[in-house]
DNA sequence: CATGAATGAGGCTTCATTCAT
DNA sequence: GATGAATGAAGCCTCATTCAT
């Protein structure tokens, strides 16, 4: 019955638009209000306090928006695999992947993971999915024993340089299956189940 | 006949501590000037810029200050250890269990290589390290085939991210040395050569 | 539509006014942004950056509008003359005059341009136009030979000191016209052809 | 009895020569006593406090050494000529030509007279000197009928003028005698006597 | 005498936010 | 509902000067 959808009157949506594209060039350090308003064009910084509560409300409605974007990249490649393993694989390379795509929403999400931080429900949501995506794994017996936080926490701000790096310069979209193939590789590695060493 | 003395004047010393423990406190984003000249007991912000060329120079300083203190910590015992694969356990597990003696330092200088960035030659260079050792390590038949340099990249920055956490609530020695040798594992598993998989 | 109102939504003319009469009663070195807002009835010396890119832009824009204010006195008394010589008095003259009606002006145009110096366009522009009208003036015979960029230098400047000694305590209109007759004659005679020794 | 010559003491030598180049390099409003130290090679500006008394009193022992040397070259060539306008045209033309013997000197000196105005008393001085020898002049009857003081306001300042632009960008000594030609030149003329054009 | 560390004021600029229109 | 002017705090830095050593 609200009138408004989530990002919406128009004006919302250019201030996000902005905000994002302001963070992905010049950094979050950078990205102030007037920075934002210039890029959006508005000729007042009063704008932005009249659509969002605080800086932090516009940062969170970012990081939301960012994570709509790339969930409808990641998601239906995550869902189309089968299996733990599968399942991290095409994280880690549907997320590398994802650079070629958006670079600028994720240069931008990166940056607001690294400077929010653990404030964030998103950050600590996806740490805790991985942790979680490890516990049943284990339990299912595809992956071997390890501390599933610690992997969970190494693994995604790892994932999360590569992706960086990737995104300062995006390379070739051949190169980009490289890089993603190559992370998995290690994850799916550091994660397997001990070879007991049988015999055929 | 004095050029300088050790780390310099003491005052200098003395701001270059505050710093490290402002940062390590609150964070890289609120130490400014002012707010380390209080922690130091300084009157004025002033004597900072006397000490000091800049903020550059001073968050320089203490990246310099803080990497003596931690290469004192894990150099020994990395140089301990024999071959490449015990090495790169080492310098994980003695960066963790590094936390338990200096919580400070080492949240103030992950926060400050998090926002210094790819302009610090100290953080390029711990990257450029591993991947060196990688290289190596492949040429010597002890590390499996995987890029050296993404994985490098995504090792040190996931490492960087478990000892943040550690960090922010330092744990029982015990439970850090459980915390490094997990990662530890995780990575020398990761970076493994292929078994051939023959049998006895 | 609107662009900007006249000289500027009412406070830019306001601080443009404040600014004018801090050079003129303080001097261009005690000019800074908080004098300027105390003068100007401002609580903070960010209104002034908020409505100007920074303290050049400020110092031309007072430039502006003071050579706004000159030009309308003058423009129209040296247009009035006819001749190169007529117009070099009037010129003169009616720069001297202005003292009795704009002296705040006067004084800080002159501070400005001692100290904007060379970086400024107008500054050099005048001395052009004075090269300028020489030129051509000796082209017509009217004036004898010289250097003509050497007489604009000094011309200009010393027509400055005059105006400026006669803006730090303005005296009564009839001693102004005396002194802009004095030195427009001494001016005259120095640029004067040569008599060439009439015959008979 | 005093044991102290002028700018004695080495020292107070050192930081005035330093004094006048910064001033004569960068200008005197970036002429802080750190700079002058740093050019002097001084670790401290509390070094130029305890030799001066402030930096009315440093720059004012600046003003007066230059004198001393610009004294050195110009007296003996004005005291050379005979008559008052053999006098004015050498002063100008010797002013001109210290340009390039002492360019640093000449620059600092008439960065000083800008900025310390109407405080100083050689500055005041210099103008009543030309006054004094116009009026003994007119008196004498070899200058035609004029505002001594306009005239020496008029002129002291257009000759610093010629010889700002000159010091700024030295040009060849045939050059600069012809610009000094050039000004004493138009300042004879300007006080000449009148013509009565009596034929012969 | 000489030093250089310390001071405290003041410089310009940028920030997020508020509020009258 | 939307605007943009205004705010006031805080940012880093430079200054001339003082004072204990």
């Amino acid at each position: 019955m609200r009138a408004r959808t989530f990002t919406e009157s128009g004006r919302r949506a250019q201030i996000v638009r902005a905000a994002i594209e302001v963070i992905a060039e010049a950094g979050y350090a950078k990205a102030s209000f007037s920075r934002i308003a210039k890029h959006a064009g508005l000729s007042s910084t009063g704008m932005i306090s009249y659509h969002f509560a605080g800086k932090d409300d516009l940062l969170a409605v970012c990081v939301t928006e960012i994570e709509k974007i790339t969930g409808a990249f990641m998601g239906p490649r995550i869902d189309a695999a089968v299996g733990h393993v599968a399942q991290l694989r095409a994280y880690v390379e549907s997320n590398v992947a994802l650079v070629g795509e958006h670079p600028a929403e994720v240069r931008a999400l990166i940056d607001l993971v690294k400077n929010a931080g653990s404030q964030s429900a998103s950050v600590n949501g996806r740490i805790a999915l991985f942790e979680e995506h490890f516990r049943t794994g284990q339990a299912a017996g595809v992956f071997g024993r390890f501390d599933p936080r610690t992997a969970a926490l190494a693994f995604t701000t790892g994932l999360d340089a590569v992706v960086a790096i990737a995104a300062a310069a995006v390379p070739e979209p051949a190169e980009l299956t490289r890089i993603g193939r190559e992370l998995a590789d290690l994850y799916v590695r550091a994660t397997a189940p001990e070879t007991t060493g049988e015999p055929a």
